[in-house]
DNA sequence: CCGTATCCTACCAGATACTG
DNA sequence: CAGTATCTGGTAGGATACGG
């Protein structure tokens, strides 16, 4: 819950009370940005989602599904059968934001080479 | 330390043990984006980031900072005086991210208003 | 197949005090 | 001014077991 001040609702990332830094925070989440990039423009299982987002538990999935959908960023969709069958998609506010999120993804896939070459942070293990 | 697979470097965030998944984490950290974002193109000093973004700690911008440092999106430069003077800068390719980074903050802080409104997650607290 | 419910742990991050 | 050092609690997140 996110008590909005009465005063002041100027959207401003870098005001700790902003809604707006409530939002990026949520959006920003480890996961967040993983699942808005994958869902694309299509419709994607539970299980599809686990495969595809390497590392993701059961548990922060389902979490950070719901987290997405209180935002109104995604839509879920159960078919109501059994066995159950649900989908997850992206609303066409998620559509939009995806745009945003998949730039920043791409960049960093495009620049990671220079990035970790001559970086002493990086050690390449050398396999036998 | 991130150690490189030497086998399958394709640049890819879903998967778990790509140097990309690495990155994004550390660029989506919680004070990632907003430092990247407010540094622009000028110089800040420790004092004026922690007015600057709000919230943050010197614990973390500290942390923050020489992070950001490691993977080159950032510079420090300490002018090596009594008192200190040290300002921090944007590299290349930190502003070339930043372009990315702040299409999302921006959108966010656009689209704020229509996600909250509405939604039974953020009520309205009224001021006396 | 798509989840919940618990338990448990590591580490993120705030608070505070101190330093060149 | 620009940091370190230390302590500590809260919570993100993993593992496991169970259920409709």
């Amino acid at each position: 819950m996110f008590e909005l001040p009465k005063e002041n609702i100027t959207p401003d990332v870098f005001r700790e009370k902003c809604p707006a830094r409530y939002l990026l925070n949520r959006v920003s989440g480890k996961w967040s940005i993983l699942i808005i990039d994958i869902l694309d423009d299509r419709n994607l299982r539970n299980g599809e989602l686990m495969r595809l987002v390497e590392g993701i538990s059961q548990k922060m999935l389902t979490q950070t599904l719901r987290e997405l959908e209180s935002i109104k960023l995604i839509t879920r969709h159960d078919m109501q059968i059994i066995p159950p069958h649900v989908e997850y998609e992206l609303t066409s506010l998620g559509k939009s934001l995806r745009e945003k999120i998949c730039a920043m993804d791409r960049w960093i896939e495009e620049n990671m080479l220079e990035i970790i070459s001559n970086n002493k942070n990086f050690s390449v293990k050398i396999a036998e």
